[in-house]
DNA sequence: ACCGTTATGATACTCTCGTCTCACAATTTT
DNA sequence: AAAATTGTGAGACGAGAGTATCATAACGGT
């Protein structure tokens, strides 16, 4: 055995050789179909990006692992969101700024990443699935601890971390789910909404721990 | 074709005869699978309720329609959530201590109808399937527009309206998943801060509309 | 009791997903 | 150039969902 790098089957996309080209095509192409709004099985991949089905299940086993990788490309300009701004409410203010848009932007790629959390969470209730980490990795709450931290000092930790887990519930792709399927609005009335929604809770929380002193 | 009453395989519930029975312990056993926590397919409820695969495809064609089925039962006793407190802040949280405990209850339910309603959002993108409406029947809409209807007058309707929008994204399924989840909360917490927050946002609502007069 | 309607069960079939195996092509190593 | 390694394609295979057909059991009216 030799130190040849692809030792194992799905390798850091920052490495070259034809392993990566044929993946980032495959990815390429599994953003690409998404954006046109279906959700593709890794057929459907395979077939768009002129590949094999078997090539193609070699670097994606799963719809799941495809969706996976793609919701990682569609989050990156959130997760380098600069959490910087003075105080809370433009902290918030400025998250939704950058986070509504790209979620609208990939919105098939989050509801597809939706559905397979909903999935694996079916698949662990009835037993099957071990406890593997659940699809959903936490990115939302180190978001919002961050937006609420200014807030520290200002009221007790438990009321900054019940302000943090209400911001979320108006923070996601639940949030577009919510106003555009099922309240007809259009993606920027949706952000709207939830900008009013995110600003009256911190105010709320602020007003709160105002009082209380 | 005579005018008995079987026209439809999926035929009202409260008929009598074979049909409804079979109906009845179908949708018996489909709910209490569903409570245990897995979303069955359509044989598994068949083997459950022991009767053949064939026979539950005729009164189920699918898991979207057993699913639905146990969804309008779940739903239930929200519907019959009696709209009649005399103000705002009262409604919510009454609607909320109302709806989210059996929300919590038919949790695996709803998850799997919130899934299903991904899955149709997915599938008419692709172009497959007309415009059928979606399996989100807006409950919501109508339950929200009830509890902001105490507000009338005290505030342009475009601010109750977007009350009731944003009162929806603390409102439902999403809550749970989102705060059971992704932070780890029990029900109970999980309600509460539904419930802050519910407050925080009719009494923003109020507090800006007092502030513009 | 008879006959037609209706519900059911058994079975075979199609389709898609995902897995597996084997053969071939491309590339690298010696 | 020959050989070994590695990526790819083609096709077989099994599992599961959903459909369709046919035979039989239960019910209902005359």
């Amino acid at each position: 055995m030799n130190v040849s790098r692809q030792q194992n089957g799905i390798a850091n996309s920052a490495e070259r050789g034809p392993r990566a080209r044929t993946r980032k095509l495959m990815l390429d192409t599994a953003t690409r179909l998404m954006q046109s709004g279906i959700t593709p099985s890794v057929s459907e991949v395979a077939e768009a990006a002129e590949v094999s089905r078997a090539t193609a299940y070699r670097y994606f086993p799963s719809q799941a692992a495809l969706v996976h990788a793609v919701v990682d490309e569609a989050l990156g300009p959130i997760l380098d969101w600069s959490c910087e701004r003075p105080d809370a409410r433009t902290r918030i203010a400025d998250l939704l700024a950058t986070a509504m848009p790209r979620i609208d932007e990939f919105e098939a790629t989050f509801k597809a990443a939706l559905k397979l959390s909903l999935d694996q969470w079916a698949q662990r209730q009835a037993g099957t699935l071990g406890n593997e980490p659940l699809f959903t990795r936490g990115h939302r709450v180190d978001l919002l601890k961050c937006v609420t931290a200014p807030l520290q000092g200002t009221m007790t930790p438990e009321s900054r971390e019940r302000l943090a887990q209400a911001l979320s519930l108006v923070f996601g792709v639940e949030v577009l789910i919510v106003l555009k399927d099922i309240w007809g609005l259009t993606a920027e009335r949706a952000q709207s909404v939830a900008e009013w929604a995110a600003k009256a809770l911190v105010d709320a929380a602020i007003r709160q721990a105002e009082g209380e002193t």
